[in-house]
DNA sequence: GCATGTTTGTACTAAAAGGTACAGAAGAAA
DNA sequence: TTTCTTCTGTACCTTTTAGTACAAACATGC
């Protein structure tokens, strides 16, 4: 019955939402399950009732970001079909950090810059999702190619990876200064270049 | 007297030296009091004479990774004449990286990531660091435009900016991805837009 | 209503993190 | 040689971390 175990999913769902947000602040490694308990208003019980360890926490929030990527749930949008999608993409990076008044970076990349090499389990689900977002503005390249509207040259890939760089250490940037400025002006920089290997029409 | 109190700065600056190395291997978060004493052969109370907390020792580890920007005592080279110059720069940090088989990033970078609202002591050190980076490479911009060889458009600092995102994101991604391929893409397509700025001599 | 599985609360615990206290060795200054 | 300061080692301490144990409450199927 699908109505069955609706209260538990609800409580798990909740505890995920609260440790997401607590590692974006943060990060997963300063963030401990008695926090995580607090904010979330469980208990011990609860917590390793879902979760079989911090570590399995971890990897259910990265999944669960995983998830939103694919399905469109993420308050990024990564079906980018346009140059003005593309944009709309980096400065939907801009705008998350602004309204964290610049205190945070990337919440993959957050997460992703704390693995060691005895985390690779997580190392892995991060770089999954990267992988993933990866894929999506590649597909935009490629068919952007298909249309003969983009040069052959770089591959689609080599762009993509370009975009993400981008993005990231402009956030990492924009964080450690607590500033916007260097972030739009990297992220102006790095679509100047971009649009740079599109095929002018009529031209 | 010159040589008075030398075994003591000796202690001092070895434990510093060991400081820096698991912050860049682990993060400043990830690594204890009792792993430094332990790494750096010696004891709780040498640790707690020379710094006087923990967030002490990460303080001087970047004041001393200041001091190496500054007097040219760093394994990468700040010092940029040359577009030559500026491509080593980049190509310095992919072969750090590389050097550490991939598992790391940026030692500025990983701290700067993991700091937080409370943390803003520690924030503003790297934050300086950057600065003083940024205006490093700014300084070679500015020299080339005085020289007529660079297009006045983009601000020298902006440009600055753009490098320093470049290298952070793409070591980011490398680190992540533990592969150098991300790494030397987003660094060649950042030289390429750089280069496009350059006025080409009788042309 | 009873058996079974799910969900939640409380108490406890071992280890680690981050220090403090303080004694004593070692080196320079007088 | 004594005196002062610097340097080093050991023992101890409190709090936090990351859990475990286990009982009780609740829901569901029959």
């Amino acid at each position: 019955m699908k109505t069955r175990f609706v209260k538990g999913a609800e409580t798990r769902l909740r505890i995920i939402r609260v440790a997401a947000d607590l590692f974006h602040k943060q990060g997963a490694r300063s963030t401990s399950p008695d926090q995580v308990i607090e904010a979330s208003r469980t208990g011990k019980g609860q917590f390793y009732h879902y979760f079989k360890s911090k570590e399995g926490l971890v990897h259910e929030v990265l999944h669960t970001y995983l998830d939103e990527i694919k399905n469109g749930a993420s308050p990024v949008n990564y079906e980018i079909n346009s140059w003005k999608d593309l944009e709309k993409w980096f400065l939907a990076h801009v705008e998350l950090q602004k309204h964290y008044e610049m205190t945070r970076g990337c919440p993959f990349g957050t997460m992703g810059n704390e693995v060691t090499e005895s985390d690779e389990l997580i190392r892995q689900d991060v770089s999954l999702i990267f992988e993933v977002i990866k894929n999506k503005l590649a597909a935009f390249f490629m068919k952007e190619k298909a249309k003969g509207r983009l040069v052959k040259k770089p591959d689609e890939e080599e762009l993509a990876d370009f975009c993400i760089a981008t993005i990231q250490g402009a956030m990492l940037l924009g964080k450690i200064k607590r500033d916007s400025r260097p972030v739009e002006t990297a992220v102006r920089q790095g679509m100047i270049h971009l649009r740079r290997f599109a095929v002018l029409p009529g031209r």
